[in-house]
DNA sequence: TATTGTTATACTCTATAACTATA
DNA sequence: TATAGTTATAGAGTATAACAATA
């Protein structure tokens, strides 16, 4: 008997019930992007979420801690620590609004516009080689696809056309 | 974290350098289904775990520990818990291996099968539920694409043509 | 009393590695 | 000595809630 070219000798293969499932491909390949971007974010002393926290406030300055939790999805207990190190390596500032001293005001400083640009291009690179296999028109088609899931799950972002780009963050 | 649920009502918008990219649609849409999965199996008292297990055993009987942990990637020490939930339970049995009396043969039982039965029934309900904003076209492209970037991240993944099916697991 | 930011606590997962019994 | 399974431990990550300052 030889099963001659049955897939993955070595490899005791996944049942087909499993890897036929696309919500099983979504999780563990979401997972799997998020460890690849874990990795090459560790080289750079930063991690996922700061690369996130600094793209809000590129877009925003002047915001509040609140605000940028929401914008994330972020519990603010857990904002604070990113943001202390984030203010450790000089990359934002908090200060005290004067009319409400609740609130700080966190907004980046010119080290971190630098090192903001370096995380993109680093998030950039990631993209590009995770959706390697695939060719322009696939890619927007994935794209396309997600985004209309994340309509239906992710009421969280809220999407206006948009044209290519590229993220960190978990 | 729980990026979960947070109404989109006044959320502040997530910044577009995120929201734009494919590899974070990917991180948050499997976050989102792996939640969704978690909650619904919570209801059976099994986990998406367990369904995987039975999975393996119910394409190739008489499996090892050690084979089934391969199969789905998990680590050996996680598995003789898992193991260990379904055995008391009913749902599979345990027996040395008398060629070498270091191994176990596991099996699924009679009742494993039921539970299995119906564990599929609430996996497809899911992934059902999870791709209701997409046509039927619509969800081939996906899976073909998500196949795709399996075959170039998720060695583990071993794809023959294969027709619709669903899954659990994390 | 409610809210902003902060801190502390507890719990879940997972990875590692020690341990046993067989080989 | 090496391997299959088991158990125990430690660490990361995250959720919960208590807390202080201000409104």
């Amino acid at each position: 008997m030889t099963t001659g070219t049955s897939p993955a000798a070595s490899t005791p293969r996944l049942p087909a019930e499993l890897a036929s499932s696309t919500t099983f491909l979504l999780k563990r390949l979401g997972f799997a992007a998020k460890e690849q971007a874990l990795e090459a974010y560790d080289q750079t002393g930063l991690h996922p979420y700061h690369h996130a926290v600094l793209a809000v406030l590129d877009e925003g300055s002047r915001e509040t801690q609140g605000a940028i939790a929401d914008a994330l999805g972020y519990d603010r207990g857990q904002l604070v620590g990113l943001l202390d190190e984030l203010e450790d390596r000089g990359l934002i500032e908090r200060k005290r609004d004067p009319s409400d001293r609740r609130r700080q005001s966190v907004r980046m400083t010119a080290d971190g516009k630098r090192a903001l640009a370096k995380l993109r291009a680093l998030a950039v690179g990631l993209e590009n080689d995770f959706l390697a296999n695939l060719d322009e028109s696939q890619r927007a088609s994935l794209h396309g696809l997600l985004r209309e899931l994340a309509r239906q799950h992710l009421p969280h972002c809220v999407f206006r056309q948009d044209g290519a780009a590229v993220a960190a963050d978990g």
